[in-house]
RNA sequence: GCCGCCGUAGCUCAGCUAGGUAGAGCGGCUGGCUGUUAACCAGUCGGUCGUAGGUUCGAGUCCUACCGGCGGCGCCA
């Protein structure tokens, strides 16, 4: 029996027991106005000092905030509970009674005291709506995938070597050896797709980049979808329809959490395939005509993609990258070999971007001088290049950030809120 | 890592410009109120002013260093 259900206009005028958590306590004397929640929603209570023992009526007056309460009473529509409904209590039953001056108050409070007490602040209402919404995401991801022929191959987080750069991993002791957190799982799903087609991985990734942005966690959870004989175009269908149904599921599910959040929905619902498409140059070109100092070799830089990003009304991509300011394993174009095959996604809105995704090369000789190129150690990457040995195929993948998208979806200013714990630079507790 | 800003009660802040011995709101506690909506009303508890040094008769206030945090940037999902 749920506070969702009583809100919902089911159990009116019947008995109903909530068991829950006190968030608030309101009184005028002889009645009592207690805010319950329950996880599936928050409902008041009212106590009437004529209608219970008088020892429940004294408990109730004693309750401190965060307290843990069993109620039973009857369920009642009343124009006068703030949300329609409330629960006039018949008996009330302690289970614990917290401690006095609960941390979280009413008022506001700064961000470095919350992230402090993040184990007390996953109460709130706000933190609540978010991560209800983080779960919708994941589960939309996995459901999108899974329904579309996609195999789930998990990859692994002790790895014995760099992606990218070694600087930005963090080294863990491995029986007397190194081992690195992995900042990806791509290498090892590319693996796998000779033996399943299509799959991805999910889970956590670490990247110790000395980033002290409202955009970066030291730890975030990633989607990295990878196809066999997906050609970049199909890798751009793919990825559109991926975001589309994320979206849309999200609209559909959580759209009351969306309201909690104050999330103005009219843009996400803009999010329709196709999206918008500008090439880097293209981009460059938009960038100098908007007085930008850049020039075509340089990578885009945080006010450059927010400047794109705000062009747009629905995601967009910008592709065909410098060659050399991405990594090694993507697949020149063969147009224009200067440039990769790659494309990264920008959320509207300024936020930038969710996705980084590219054609991979296949053949062996032309991965082999790239990796050289990149002054990589090739023994590291022995079995990488195996796959390139038997039954290379054309393929792509891309990695979607978690908490990018969310960031987008709720509309939010930091990233740490996307996550129940955040890991950042400056910051390891709770 | 670089640039900028900020550390005063449990929390959010005022006091600093022009140095004179610490204040508000919220929370807690006590009391009042039989329909409250971050309820309200009255009272009360609560602070080595981030740390260390310096200037001064006197430092929360001025100076120096350090520590911690926030915002922006770089790197990236």
């Amino acid at each position: 029996m749920s506070i969702r259900d009583v809100l919902d206009g089911k159990l009116t005028e019947k008995e109903v027991e909530i068991k829950g958590w006190l968030v608030n306590k309101r009184s005028s004397g002889g009645v009592q106005f207690l805010i319950i929640r329950d996880g599936t929603g928050t409902i008041q209570v009212t106590v009437h000092k004529d209608e219970v023992a008088q020892k429940a009526f004294q408990d109730t007056d004693r309750l401190t905030q965060e307290s843990s309460i069993i109620v039973k009473g009857i369920a009642k529509e009343d124009k006068r509970a703030p949300d329609g409904y409330e629960v006039r209590v018949k008996g009330l039953r302690l289970v614990h009674l917290a401690e006095q001056e609960y941390p979280i108050g009413k008022k506001e409070h700064g961000v470095d005291f919350l992230l402090g007490y993040r184990q007390l602040w996953v109460r709130s209402p706000r933190q609540v709506a978010i991560l209800k919404v983080r779960a919708e995401v994941i589960k939309a991801c996995r459901d999108f995938l899974d329904e579309n022929g996609f195999t789930l191959t998990d990859s692994p987080i002790l790895t014995p070597a760099a992606v990218e750069g070694v600087a930005t991993l963090f080294e863990v002791p491995y029986f007397g050896d190194k081992a690195f957190l992995a900042q990806s799982g791509q290498l090892y799903v590319e693996a796998t797709i000779a033996a399943f087609g299509k799959v991805y991985c999910f889970g956590p990734t670490f990247r110790a980049e000395k980033s002290k942005t409202p955009r970066h966690l030291t730890e975030f959870w990633m989607v990295e979808p990878e196809m066999a004989f997906f050609t970049f175009e199909d890798n751009l269908k793919f990825q559109e329809d991926m975001v589309t149904y994320i979206v849309k599921k999200t609209l559909e599910k959580r759209s009351k959490e969306l309201a909690v959040l104050k999330r103005n929905v009219k843009p996400l619902k803009k999010a329709e395939p196709p999206f918008d498409r500008i090439s880097y140059t293209e981009a460059i070109q938009m960038l100098q005509k908007g007085r930008y100092k850049i020039e075509w070799g340089e990578d885009l830089g945080t006010p450059h993609e927010r400047f794109i990003s705000l062009k747009f009304e629905k995601p967009v991509f910008v592709h065909r990258y410098p060659a050399k300011a991405k990594a090694f394993y993507m697949q020149p174009d063969p147009e224009n070999p200067e440039v990769a095959l790659c494309a990264d996604l920008m959320a509207p809105e300024g936020y930038g971007e969710i996705i980084g995704g590219s054609e991979r090369i296949h053949d062996l000789k032309l991965l082999e001088q790239r990796i050289e190129e990149f002054g990589l150690p090739k023994k590291a990457y022995e079995w990488y290049l195996d796959l390139r040995r038997y039954g290379s195929v054309p393929h792509s993948g891309f990695g979607l950030g978690i908490e990018r998208i969310l960031m987008w979806i709720c509309k939010l200013k930091h990233i740490r809120e996307t996550i129940p714990f955040s890991r950042t630079m400056k910051r390891i507790y709770p």
